[in-house]
DNA sequence: TACCTTTATGCAAACGTTTTCTTAAAAATT
DNA sequence: AATTTTTAAGAAAACGTTTGCATAAAGGTA
């Protein structure tokens, strides 16, 4: 075991009088290098407690084996089982993931954009800021054709791989199974416009509405961030007078619940009266009384497809002119609430 | 903005005829670099969309400015709390993070340790694997005087910094908590033993009833892995036959939540005939109905206790020769499932 | 025996940054 | 005016690994 300071390879050829250059090439079995010289190098660098200095390996063929990720939170639900999903799919081939959090700030997604680039990431994963409307921080990674994935928040008409959820079916989805479910006045708590996929599920919902000639009044819908308290908020107005809708659909599972606690404590029946739909089958919709229905959106699928796409990205090199986008499914889980 | 390749300090140095330790210095705002040379030289460097690579750098002055952290899952609540404290508080001093899973797989820890040694991690920040109990792959950290630090699912007497929650005095509100509520024969559905932490906690427990003179018996003690299906069994066990006690503790959340929906199957009335206690305080246990009570284990606080911990060691070099503990605490939360 | 392969190894440059040591010029002191 | 001090900048080495090129020794062919 090395004591004070960490053995290099200049070390082990001292210690036995060859090149550090068979030494490097004995570590990595190259077929220049004999059998025997081939043992005798492996077992003083394990004598030594040798260990590869990524650093210098990294400098010398610049590629690092890390992959950056920039994700709003990793606390969310959905955002931590599509981090695990990634992070087994590449560790298993060899990459490491260092993973940020923008907080929902645009000017922090930039400065990690820029941090990460420098940390000479070989690739670059990342569900935007729900704010970020301009795209133009990440050029510096395409024009310097370095991998780059977007999934969940993404942009579009960006050149890059894009994996996102059909947020357009989900919000039919929803819509739909609401309308057969007999309502005739949703109302509709969204996140904000400047996210491509919050419009989407609202153009999902219009299109069902439409379809079923039901109308989505305009002082039914609401966008703001899909906190606590500003569903709360929402919540106090959507009743501060009758007539209450019928149904109230939220794009994500925080505010359905905070919906579904409104009613409650106003005594308003779920579901006879008023039917309550989340988004994103967070595990807290199962759980809570009246089960809270809601769209899946596989975010291990999700997941999946985002550290292929990297990997494939980093291997085969060829870097997309335009938008490649792969779209997971959404798909409605029903439940007690509607 | 740079076309093809990444453009260096060389090539700002070329362009201006000066030399690239000028360079170097001006971009560091050195205090024998004239005010003129340093805008020239960032005019430069921002004309060519300089980025400083921190492969080069960190060679050079063998730091990498970053920290390893290994965990058993993202995606557990208390987890993803502490990992977003850790990385807020890292990142604000300059310090990235490479977060991995152990998946609670021993074997896997091993390799990551490993693993992230030769990646020059800066310092080691590991919450153990339920089945950890022999510590010595971290001794090349220890061994090279490279910053470890542990939490919640921490080694006792290993050489390094230590942040972990109060579970004893845990365990002890806890049954204290129940016992006040008049229980006499409360069951523990507990971790598996080979993490000290589900030690503590039964010992705690045992401390509170052994003061209020009630038994805790052996056979309504479990300890196996606290997951959906285990709970399930364990709960169709206590509910086989009767007497059933007269509340249930459990080591964590998931847990409670799974005894809570059985009474309800069984139709036992919580709290009347039956309490749920649960350990952690998910987000869940406030919304299930009844709302399960829980003991808080300040989740951020934790994390923010370790990055110091971590970024302590790392600029003071004090290594510590023995285990250097830090207890944060643990407090009861009431509600309606006692 | 002379020449050509094949196999195994060494040499040295390169990756981009930082830093120590020097040096040159300018300013301040005698 | 001569010397010292201050200020600004350059030269070069170093970090540890990888790799193209050179070379030496052995084996094979003419």
């Amino acid at each position: 075991m090395a004591k004070g300071s960490a053995s290099t390879i200049v070390d082990i050829a001292k210690e036995l009088g060859v090149a550090p250059s068979t030494v490097s090439r004995a570590l990595k079995d190259h077929p220049f290098i004999s059998q025997e010289t081939k043992d005798k190098v492996k077992k003083v660098a394990a004598r030594l407690g040798y260990r590869r200095n990524a650093l210098a390996a990294g400098l010398r063929n610049s590629h690092s084996n890390i992959i950056g990720l920039i994700v709003p939170r990793i606390s969310m639900y959905f955002q931590s089982a599509v981090i695990t999903a990634i992070q087994n799919t590449v560790h298993g081939m060899g990459y490491d993931l260092i993973i940020c959090q923008s907080n929902d700030s645009y000017k922090q997604e930039m400065e990690l954009v820029n941090a990460l680039y420098g940390s000479r990431v070989e690739g670059l994963i990342v569900s935007c800021t729900m704010y970020t409307t301009d795209f133009s921080h990440f050029k510096i990674f395409t024009e310097n054709q370095i991998p780059l994935v977007f999934y969940d928040r993404v942009p579009r008409n960006f050149p890059a791989y894009i994996i996102r959820g059909n947020d357009y079916e989900g919000g039919y989805l929803g819509g739909k199974h609401l309308l057969e479910r007999g309502c005739k006045d949703i109302a509709f708590i969204n996140g904000v416009l400047s996210c491509n996929l919050y419009l989407d599920r609202l153009e999902g919902l219009r299109a069902a509405m439409k379809e079923a000639k039901v109308p989505l009044k305009k002082n039914r819908v609401f966008s703001h961030e899909l906190t606590v308290a500003n569903a709360e908020e929402t919540c106090k107005k959507i009743f501060s007078r009758k007539p209450y809708p019928d149904a109230v659909f939220c794009a994500n599972d925080t505010t359905a619940i905070v919906a579904l606690q409104y009613a409650k404590m106003l005594e308003i029946k779920v579901p006879q009266e008023f039917k309550v739909l989340g988004y994103s089958n967070d595990p807290r919709s199962e759980i809570i009384s009246p089960a809270l229905s809601s769209i899946e959106q596989f975010p291990a699928e999700m997941g999946e497809r985002t550290a292929k796409a990297m990997l494939d990205l980093i291997h085969k090199k060829n870097y997309p002119k335009k938008a490649v986008e792969s779209i997971t499914p959404a798909k409605l889980v029903s439940r007690e609430s509607t």
